[in-house]
DNA sequence: TTGTAAGCGTTATCAT
DNA sequence: ATGATAACGCTTACAA
């Protein structure tokens, strides 16, 4: 009845629509006067805490369910002083990297309870400024990140910081150390595709990296380990950088290589892309892969899709997520109040057809 | 000085961290007394409605930033009983077509000043039920989706009908037609890919579909309905329907075409990823696109990265974004009131190397 | 132009 | 086991 004429107020509001509707919403009140009893009563079946009598705790249940009760969160959260709401930002969700990484949070934040807010902060600062503010004005109870280092990261990082809310950094910016961060880890990547390569026979393999990329360095730093490790000189020279990740990069650097006197056996792309980019320059070369060299990619994005189909190195992509989510949640919850952790999760060796012995013919 | 000592309160707090801390935000109250006016002259300014004094304004101003103050809009939402909170659900956000999508939604939703809440509603009818209790509970202001229809799908569109929420389907499901819907103009851009075959010469096209699928249908309307507008002869034959978009399918039926006495000389995949099992079927036969065969993908997702690259039918993704949320943020201001309103956004086709004349031995 | 005070729909602290 | 009642931090008549 009382629902009857809630619609048909509505429905009236159609018509004079010049004035401001009032959406009234059931409240524990009015479950309470229907079950004929206090809002007290009523709230501790609807949280769950406190003593009820299963007699009552039914007559509210099913007032409830008449009514088309849903208890009010803002409500709720004015007065507990907490919300279940956590905030994930990204530089570009359209990245499929981070799209995935969002979904993995979405998962294990929802099956817990909590609502996924999704922020692309872009690359200007301003919008990352804007985000932090809104953020704050919503309370939000934490905050995971894949962002890079920026002034504006780390003015967020100092707020939060001072409000007490915890922040993880899923393969973002690591340079806080005031903060959680769990990332993939690089060097070992690296190291593995390296090795798979002088375990194939090849002793002159090159890397194609950029230059002021965190992650290209930890990736060149795990190649040199290894190569050393292993007995083998390094070589600067076959170390080639340029400006950015794209594909024209990979095709450039790879010219580079292959007009020398003594072109490597071996590649490594620090990137799909630009292996991409490396594949064609091959190929206008006359060269063919990978009979008169290997070529290895990494992050493993469309390394399916090339031809030939690109032996890469795959990111814990899933992995991030689930650890970032895992101890956000601890640390709103507060199972968790140790010192700041740093998590490395393993990359993997996908090997497919862009690999194989170096050439007979190669005398190094 | 307060905010020494509640700082100081708070590492206290790490050392008995068995009470549960109460972290004390920064109210209207606290700025209220501190520039020493009431808490409605504070609320104006932070507001920005009704008469304040500049300099008042500015004193007030100068409170809030010394203390640092961040109004909490829970308390604001409570109290004016409406949220800047809007919802976007998608079956996965993984896939890059709504994950643009949402990257649409987000931008102009938050240059609104609108939050956008992320839904991974999967496949699972009761995650979906589970998330429209959980957005009923938030009282959002407003939700789209990406959903195709379903039972709980129905059951959500009911619910915030009766209460009033405005729903925007965005590329999702078409059949509740009391809800806003926009999308890609299915009809239209399978009707230009045929189209263009014709024009190249081409009379015998197939088309590879999918059973059960509305896009499926649409698609191949307009595929009929371009052939019978030029005057040709509808051949049933030429359609041909897998069970899935996946690269199998495409791969099997391409396979069955070709066995055929009488093969096509160019086919529509309706979906790019068909195409790619399209074109290995072809390949297999020792068949040449598009030498012997054209081909044309739909969707326009991995078609720059096939070999050889795929001409294709590209979505208005970025479109069907931006005027899903402006349709959304016009029925939550109220600006719009009319009737539910279906929009189509057009589809482009793209050139690359996979499409030209028929060859000349072509009889037909 | 500013201040007072009554809610918004919960939870939490008392009583009973 | 249940009920009254005071907050939570804001907006908003209404009064001054």
């Amino acid at each position: 009845m009382n629902k009857d004429k809630s619609r048909n107020n509505a429905t009236y509001n159609n018509y004079n629509s010049h004035l401001k509707r009032r959406k009234s919403n059931v409240t524990i009140k009015d479950v309470a006067r229907r079950a004929g009893m206090s809002t007290s009563t009523v709230g501790r079946v609807v949280g769950g805490y406190g003593y009820v009598s299963d007699k009552t705790r039914e007559k509210v249940r099913k007032a409830m369910k008449e009514m088309g009760y849903y208890p009010n969160v803002i409500a709720r959260s004015l007065k507990t002083r907490r919300t279940q709401t956590i905030a994930y930002l990204v530089p570009s969700i359209t990245n499929p990297f981070f799209s995935q990484i969002a979904a993995s949070i979405e998962d294990l934040a929802s099956s817990h309870g909590y609502n996924l807010i999704l922020c692309n902060a872009g690359i200007k600062a301003d919008k990352l400024r804007k985000i932090t503010t809104m953020l704050l004005e919503n309370r939000i109870a934490g905050l995971i990140h894949s962002l890079p280092s920026t002034d504006a990261l780390y003015n967020l990082v100092e707020i939060f910081q001072k409000t007490h809310i915890p922040i993880v950094s899923a393969s973002g910016s690591r340079k806080f150390t005031e903060v959680d961060r769990v990332m993939p880890d690089d060097v070992q990547g690296a190291g593995d595709a390296t090795q798979f390569l002088l375990e194939l026979g090849h002793s002159y393999i090159a890397v194609l990296g950029v230059k002021n990329s965190t992650t290209s360095k930890l990736r060149t730093q795990g190649y040199k380990e290894t190569l050393q490790r292993r007995g083998y000189k390094l070589n600067e020279e076959l170390i080639v950088e340029g400006s950015d990740f794209g594909e024209d990069t990979g095709y450039t650097l790879m010219k580079v290589l292959l007009e020398r006197k003594k072109p490597p056996t071996a590649v490594v792309a620090f990137n799909d892309v630009m292996a991409v980019g490396a594949i064609r320059a091959i190929e206008e070369e006359g060269l063919s892969i990978p009979e008169d060299i290997s070529l290895i990619g990494f992050d493993d994005t469309i390394a399916r899709l090339t031809k030939p189909s690109l032996t890469s190195i795959a990111l814990p992509i899933g992995e991030i997520g689930k650890v970032a989510i895992r101890i956000l949640l601890d640390r709103i919850e507060e199972k968790d109040s140790g010192e700041p952790k740093k998590i490395l999760l393993g990359e993997k060796l996908v090997v497919r057809d862009s690999t194989a012995r170096p050439p007979a013919r190669s005398d190094l």
